[in-house]
DNA sequence: GTGTTTACTTTTTTT
DNA sequence: AAGTAAACAC
């Protein structure tokens, strides 16, 4: 491998400096992945073991992505060198030493709906009103404060005993959240300065990607686990995570903290045509906290930025199969060459079925997960509650799912025993069946007496031995989860079926995790710990010809050749939530737009609607202002599509007359 | 006490 | 459009 010559010389600097800190500011499309990788590459061929370097991400798709980068570049097998997630970095730490804090190894890991679910639980035991409590905002809140990104003030102070009540449910049911998995690594490091001593020994090499993604506290966890050996790479204006507590200023603080690191940037693009970086420069620049760069491309101007102005978000889903298939044709491009980018997930909906209209294949990223759906969910708070019964959150969710009679006295009953002992309800059932008398236990409690029993008896099958995919399939058996699904589904047979067949993927996806010989240790705790972490786009390979449907969130780091932007709408982004939330603030919305915009290599299109459905009625919408902030001259303006609304006009009169007919 | 129906809200982005 | 909670029915 000759790097000098597939390098500029800013990126050489950037592959071949390895001692040190190292901070490379990469602008958008400047071939930020080129470098990490060729850099790793490097240093495993100037003799680094792999396992002394640390690479960290922010998703799974971006590490994967980079393992198989290097995998192709190296050509070795990658064994012990650690690409892997912030978060999934903090899960194996806490695999190893939480005993040290205080909790037990078949620790769950609680997401979003969990942690949701405790906080209401949590208000509820405190007398909270309902109708008073945001859940959304006060998850987002307890994540503030967790973080040390706020502080409880006036307006907050009276949730602080829900906040204490849910830290202190969450280590009752030895659980923790998504915060606690870069949290109690860097306590474990407070209070154990041997493990911290352990780590940083055997990490001299550290690589963080988006760095300017990453949280106050993730920075801290860095700064504690650097020795000297670090490198980062960010682009401030591409932070767009601002609201999950990622702060572009640590990019500062790198510099204060490593006062001796060396500054590289990355400035040229070679993505976008010039005018599609022309107008990208023209709308960042109006943003004011930023780092000045000067990004530049030497790929020809290429074709103007085309705006059309659709009447409805129909038109605009019509307006953009449409193009696609003339474009795929006249430039003669595979579908996956396309992508769609959109603000928010509900967007996505009236674009799919126009594309489904059109017979264009599409994948869709984000939205809601596979692992979202409600029989996967069942399926997963089962083996939860094998791994950790004290888990009082997915305890509840599976009790009385399928119905197995016990109903909400029988959950009040256990609940409030469990207040009263400060224990978990797996410990207060326990306790109900042993402390009442054989006959009262057997007349009164016998549903709970068997479901108990029936989790003491899966517990030991889960636990010993191999094949957790056979032996869910015989749980589905068991339990006949899918006698239920007929039952509760039985208007709609049809989803009865798609639900059955999910949780056949869903088991076929456990057995081909279970037999893949990159699984180093398969077993329930492994499984359960990797899966709350997926999430989103798991293991669905995209590009087989399809057309990529994403929000911007999930478009970072990807690019295509033709890009539409779809909503490009005032209120949509910015979005009117994010603004009001920011005190007017649109930097952030700019930035996103900002990341939108440079997706694009060759050619770009923005729609932007003048009328929209929203839940049931139909609102007026106006153009993005973010679009004036494009400079004219690489615009190109396109009046609504009239033809189409008289379309539409004679499909209704076709219609009327059909029915006239009949 | 449990199961079913009805009324009602709601999420911007994701590890 | 879907998920939840409260009201209602058994």
């Amino acid at each position: 491998m000759d790097i000098t010559h597939e390098l500029n010389p800013e990126q050489l600097k950037a592959v071949t400096k390895i001692d040190g800190a190292v901070l490379i500011i990469a602008g958008a499309g400047s071939g930020k992945t080129r470098v990490i990788t060729f850099r790793i590459a490097n240093m495993l061929n100037s003799g680094i073991p792999q396992s002394q370097i640390l690479a960290l991400t922010f998703t799974n798709k971006a590490a994967r992505e980079m393992e198989t980068r290097i995998k192709e570049m190296t050509a070795r097998k990658l064994q012990n060198l650690s690409i892997s997630t912030f978060h999934a970095f903090g899960v194996k730490l806490l695999r190893k030493y939480i005993h040290l804090l205080g909790w037990r190894e078949n620790f769950s890991i609680y997401d979003e709906t969990d942690k949701g679910q405790l906080i209401k639980d949590c208000g509820r035991e405190l007398k909270f009103s309902d109708d008073n409590l945001n859940i959304y905002e006060l998850s987002a809140l307890f994540s503030q404060i967790k973080g040390g990104v706020k502080d409880w003030d006036k307006t907050t102070i009276s949730y602080k005993t829900i906040f204490d009540e849910y830290q202190n449910n969450l280590k009752l049911y030895n659980a923790v959240d998504f915060d606690d998995l870069i949290l109690l690594p860097i306590k474990l490091f407070q209070t154990h300065p041997e493990v911290l001593n352990e780590i940083k020994q055997q990490y001299k090499y550290i690589m963080v990607d988006e760095f300017q993604d990453t949280s106050l506290q993730q920075y801290y966890f860095l700064k504690k686990i650097a020795d000297k050996n670090i490198c980062v790479v960010g682009d401030d204006d591409q932070s767009i995570y601002s609201w999950r507590g990622a702060n572009y200023e640590n990019i500062k603080m790198f510099e204060t903290d490593f006062p001796n690191c060396i500054e590289i940037k990355l400035e040229q693009n070679y993505r976008s045509t010039e005018t599609i970086l022309a107008a990208a420069n023209g709308v960042i620049s109006h943003n004011k906290m930023r780092k000045e760069k000067s990004l530049w491309s030497s790929n020809g101007s290429g074709k103007p930025i085309e705006i059309y102005i659709p009447v409805d978000d129909k038109e605009e889903a019509h307006f953009i199969a449409d193009k696609i298939l003339v474009e795929r044709q006249e430039l003669n491009l595979k579908y996956s060459d396309f992508g769609i980018l959109v603000r928010t997930n509900h967007l996505i909906r009236t674009l799919e079925e126009a594309l489904l209209n059109a017979n264009i294949p599409y994948h869709i990223s984000g939205g809601s997960s596979f692992f979202d759906r409600k029989e996967i969910k069942d399926v997963i708070s089962y083996l939860r509650i094998f791994a950790n019964p004290d888990d009082d959150i997915n305890l509840l969710r599976i009790i009385n799912t399928p119905r197995r009679g016990i109903g909400k006295r029988s959950i009040e009953i256990i609940s409030e025993l469990a207040n009263k002992e400060k224990c978990t309800l797996y410990f207060a059932i326990k306790k109900l069946i042993l402390s009442s008398g054989e006959l009262e236990a057997e007349k009164k409690y016998n549903e709970l007496k068997l479901f108990f029993e029936f989790i003491n008896e899966q517990r030991k099958i889960f636990l010993s031995g191999k094949g957790i995919a056979k032996k869910v399939r015989k749980l589905m058996d068991e339990i006949k989860y899918f006698d239920y699904l007929l039952q509760e589904y039985s208007k709609n047979e049809k989803v009865a079926r798609v639900k059955f067949m999910n949780i056949e993927r869903l088991i076929q996806s456990i057995d081909e995790w279970e037999n893949n010989p990159d699984t180093l240790d398969a077993n329930l705790f492994t499984y359960l710990n990797r899966i709350t972490l997926l999430s989103r786009d798991d293991g669905e390979e995209p590009d087989k010809g399809e057309v990529q449907i994403l929000t911007i969130h999930a478009a970072k780091g990807l690019e295509f050749p033709v890009v539409f932007i779809a909503g490009v709408e005032d209120h949509i982004i910015p979005h009117a939530r994010s603004v009001e939330e920011n005190g007017g603030n649109v930097e952030e919305e700019r930035r996103l737009f900002y990341v939108a915009l440079t997706r694009a290599q060759q050619k770009l299109f923005l729609t932007s609607c003048q009328h929209r459905r929203h839940l049931k009625d139909i609102i007026e919408c106006s153009p993005s202002p973010f679009i004036q902030e494009i400079p004219s001259e690489l615009v190109t303006y396109h009046e609504p599509v009239i033809q189409t609304s008289q379309e539409q006009i004679a499909d209704m009169f076709a219609k009327i007359r059909q029915k006239f007919n009949t």
